[in-house]
DNA sequence: AAATTCGCGTCAGATT
DNA sequence: AATCTGACGCGAA
């Protein structure tokens, strides 16, 4: 199939160049400052603006983002048309910036602010908010000012006098979005005001969503209530195109500084989610056209003017409601930025904004994926932990199974056909991170702006703190609460030590586990027992050493006083979410009885109520968190070591054997079932917990180490944790033969069964040990692969392996900095590593790695009461050591 | 801008 | 030269 190739001059291109025509829309008015008018904004709309709704008009579609204008001066709603394109619907309630503080107008007065000062100041109201922790109604001035920025010098000036200010560091965006009760991802219509439109439910639903709430607070109720709209309503599917640019570079593995753009733009790939992949590449003269260009690639455009390229570009992307990059914020969008500046294209006519820590589009919302892929929670718990390099290839490869296009050049000197195949699959690559799995990831990010009530470009770019925060922000608003300032939360010294120095408090119990094999063992867990623990012992900022509390009952091991008599927020939000999970989504999530894409959407719910359950606790611990409360964190882990503890104490009254125990899991050695039921119902009777039966193992191999066993289930599945040989960092060739030792400890039925076993494990390694010693094993399945946690130049201390190995990489010009993972090998030389990239397999100290798989097996022969030099036979052994030393 | 503590193995670098 | 301590990375929960 031939390729239908374009190649456009720029003079064929300049005829329907856009920039252009609004250039000649622009200069037919008299100055700059009408540039705020109407007229040009609609005139400039299609261009440098997008799409502005206008004021007698009404728009409807889901809202996505609310983000504050500062040419308008005024909040601004991103909201997806149901064509598909996005409409920018500008406030009509003449919502302004505001803070509340304890100055009265009169004291404002009389502080004489300068005339500046004072005409920032649009109006002060006196408002009354109820102070969940004086527990009483405060009456408050709230000071209405012209711009964002004026809250912060206003603040300043107020605290210098010794005036308290509240919800002064809240973004005004964010304001706006609270005080409307918006919420982001849900359908809205918006005219005089934002509307709620298509929040429907089925009735009997939401009785048995009411059903969850019985016995519990109006307030709990009514956040069921809302909540429950937002997990229902489908998510909407968004037009989006993912972008990837590629710039030449003189020299191999140098990133040109997208500050100073100092090279030319040879190739941009765009992929939709509607099957579109769009090239615009660069002519240039020494590049070889080469051959075919892969079928996926649709349109392809050369272009012998890097300046009409980028514009054409930007004009590509005005179609799009959200663009997607991988690295955006950092490259490609800065980088164009500048870049077009560079060729001489006034800012006005470059829809892109600058922001302090990121930077999109004018009329377009921006996904930075490797933002959302850095999000810590987000890697653990709705990923499995399974990538570990935040690279465009390595999350892809894990998460689509796909690899990148291998160029045997640079980008540089590669032929055009040849770069626009690499440059299409990246941005193939980049939308498919978005869409795979029936758009999984955005399903999820959808549901997330919905819990936390921020938007698409903030969700994707913060942490799970602040995911939590907005929704807590919210809350306060709907209840009339004011968000309490950070002096009014009781931090204090913490009153438990922690097992580890450098830490702030005690954290769970860990037991000490025997050394043996164990035949049936029983795994009990606690269900999500840490949110449990929030929720039933009514833990909040408010509610803990509130000396405003009527009744009150004692934390045990810290001592701290929780009030009984009214409900805490964080307690009913996190017991809230907790119980929409385990007793409506999980379950919905697998009921065959419901059609397969709702199912999907139940389980996408569930996964991200799990992200925010399990960071619920986490983040109290947080000084940085606004919420933050030590006697809060303290608590949870100090109530969680005593119910483990009792459950212990009540387990060996009935003589049940407790092997091991992990903060919230008990291992039990040979059951007997009614124990179990009993040990069940004490914990569900005394502390309304559900302490559930996890896994049954056939066996379970301890080695006397904490965190470290093998487990057997009875359907033959074998779990490992916490051992060397499943260690990311342990070289390919040691995890491999791991693994299949383990698999052959699946065959262990009984303790007979046991001298079989270890008779084929002796085999295996006696073998392995061989091809070590012969250098068997390739350099890769050698290397260690250890990441940089900082840049290489900032180690200190000490200078670990894998960073001598970095440093060697940094001498030979090649990049490295955090987050990259080096490989490496240990070498016989004085220095003892070099990177797999420089060595050579007679280089390798082969003695290093026989100690490697020492400790690697070691840790399981251990629990069979074995030595290494037991079951490889000592005089092998030394036969083998013998000829390298 | 950032969820927490507990625990293990490895190595660097200092101390004896 | 042997031993101890702390930094570091990774994992469990």
């Amino acid at each position: 199939m031939s390729k239908e190739r374009n190649v456009r001059t720029l003079d064929e291109y300049m005829r329907y160049d856009v920039r252009e025509k609004v250039k000649s829309i622009v200069e037919s008015f008299p100055s700059e400052d009408r540039l705020r008018s109407t007229k040009v904004e609609k005139a400039l709309r299609s261009w440098t603006m997008g799409e502005v709704v206008n004021n007698n008009e009404e728009v409807e579609g889901y809202l996505l983002d609310v983000r504050y204008d500062g040419r308008l001066n005024r909040a601004v709603a991103f909201i997806v048309r149901e064509d598909g394109r996005m409409a920018r619907w500008i406030d009509r309630t003449d919502h302004r910036p505001y803070f509340l503080t304890s100055a009265t107008p009169e004291d404002l007065q009389r502080l004489g602010l300068s005339s500046e000062d004072s005409e920032r100041i649009l109006q002060m109201d006196i408002v009354s908010k109820f102070h969940s922790i004086r527990r009483e109604k405060v009456r408050l001035t709230k000071i209405i000012v012209n711009d964002p920025l004026a809250v912060r010098r206003l603040r300043s000036i107020l605290g210098d006098k010794g005036f308290k200010f509240w919800e002064a560091d809240i973004r005004y965006h964010h304001n706006y979005i609270f005080d409307n009760l918006l919420v982001p991802g849900m359908r809205y219509r918006a005219g005089k005001r934002m509307e709620r439109v298509g929040w429907d439910i089925d009735p009997t639903f939401l009785s048995s969503v009411m059903s969850i709430t019985a016995g519990e607070s109006k307030e709990y109720s009514d956040m069921a209530k809302e909540l429950a709209f937002l997990f229902e309503q489908r998510p909407p599917r968004v037009k989006r195109a993912a972008i990837d640019v590629e710039v030449y570079t003189p020299e191999a593995g140098k990133v040109p500084d997208p500050a100073k753009a100092p090279y030319p733009v040879v190739s941009i790939a765009l992929a939709d989610n509607e099957g579109r992949v769009k090239v615009l590449a660069l002519y240039r003269e020494k590049v070889k056209l080469g051959g075919e260009i892969p079928k996926e690639v649709t349109e392809v455009e050369i272009f012998d003017s890097e300046r009409a390229m980028l514009l054409e570009l930007m004009r590509e992307l005005e179609r799009y409601p959200v663009v997607l990059t991988f690295n955006g914020d950092a490259f490609d969008l800065p980088y164009l930025y500048n870049r077009m500046l560079s060729l001489g294209i006034e800012d006005l006519y470059i829809p892109i904004e600058v922001h302090e820590d990121m930077i999109t589009f004018r009329h377009s919302l921006h996904v930075d994926l490797h933002k959302f892929f850095s999000i810590k929670a987000l890697q653990v718990y709705a990923f499995g932990g399974s990538y570990r390099e935040l690279r465009l290839d390595s999350v892809a490869e894990v998460l689509l199974g796909v690899g990148k296009v291998k160029l045997d050049e640079i980008v540089s000197r590669v032929s055009l056909s040849k770069l626009i195949e690499y440059n299409a699959r990246d941005a193939m690559i980049t939308r498919d991170l978005t869409t795979f799995s029936n758009d999984l990831v955005w399903n999820l990010i959808i549901m997330v702006m919905r819990i936390s009530k921020l938007g698409l470009e903030d969700v994707t770019r913060h942490q799970v703190s602040a995911w939590i925060r907005g929704l807590m922000n919210w809350e306060h608003r709907r209840r009339g609460w004011l968000i309490p300032s950070r002096e009014e939360l009781s931090a204090g010294e913490a009153r438990s030590r922690a097992m580890i120095k450098d830490k702030r408090y005690r954290g769970a119990i860990v037991l000490n586990p025997p050394t043996g094999l164990f035949f049936n063992v029983a795994v009990l867990d606690y269900a999500s027992l840490y949110p449990s623990i929030v929720k039933n012992w009514n833990l909040s900022y408010e509610t803990i050493e509130n000396p405003r509390c009527g009744e009150r009952k004692k934390i045990p091991e810290v001592g701290y006083e929780v009030c009984t008599d009214i409900r805490g927020i964080t307690s009913e939000i996190v017991g809230l979410l907790r119980e929409f999970r385990v007793k409506i989504y999980k379950k919905r999530a697998k009921d065959s009885s419901l059609p397969e894409e709702q199912r999907r959407w139940y389980d996408t719910v569930q996964s991200a109520l799990k992200v925010y359950i399990n960071a619920s606790y986490g983040v109290f611990g947080n000084e940085a968190f606004p919420f933050y409360s030590l006697p809060v964190a303290e608590s949870v882990t100090a109530i969680g070591r005593t119910v483990l503890t009792d459950t212990l104490r009540v387990a060996s009254e009935r003589s049940l054997y407790i092997i091991y125990g992990d903060t919230d899991s008990i291992f039990v050695w040979d059951p007997k079932k009614e124990d179990l039921e009993f040990l069940v119902k004490y914990v569900a009777d005394m502390y309304g917990l559900e302490l559930e039966l996890d896994k049954k193992f056939k066996v379970v191999l301890f080695g006397g180490l904490k965190k470290n066993y093998i487990g057997v289930t009875e359907k033959g599945e074998v779990v490992i944790k916490g051992m060397v040989g499943k260690k990311s960092s342990t070289p390919e060739f040691i995890k491999n033969e791991f693994k299949k030792v383990v698999q052959v400890l699946g065959e262990l039925e009984d303790p007979e069964s046991a001298y079989r076993v270890l008779e084929k494990i002796r085999e295996r390694l006696l073998e392995m040990y061989k091809k070590v010693k012969n250098r068997g094993y390739t350099l890769d399945e050698l290397a260690i692969r250890v990441m940089l946690s900082k840049d290489p130049e900032k180690y200190k201390k000490t200078t670990p392996q894998h960073v001598k190995a970095a440093r060697m990489l940094q001498a030979e010009g090649i990049n490295v900095t955090r987050g990259n993972i080096i490989s490496y090998v240990k070498t016989k030389d004085s220095v003892g590593v070099k990177p797999v990239s420089l060595a050579k397999l007679s280089e390798v100290d082969v003695s290093k790695y026989v100690e490697h798989m020492r400790t690697t097996f070691e840790q399981m022969l251990e629990s069979f009461g074995l030595e290494w030099e037991e079951i490889t036979g000592q005089r092998s052994l030394d036969k083998i050591l013998g000829s390298h030393e």
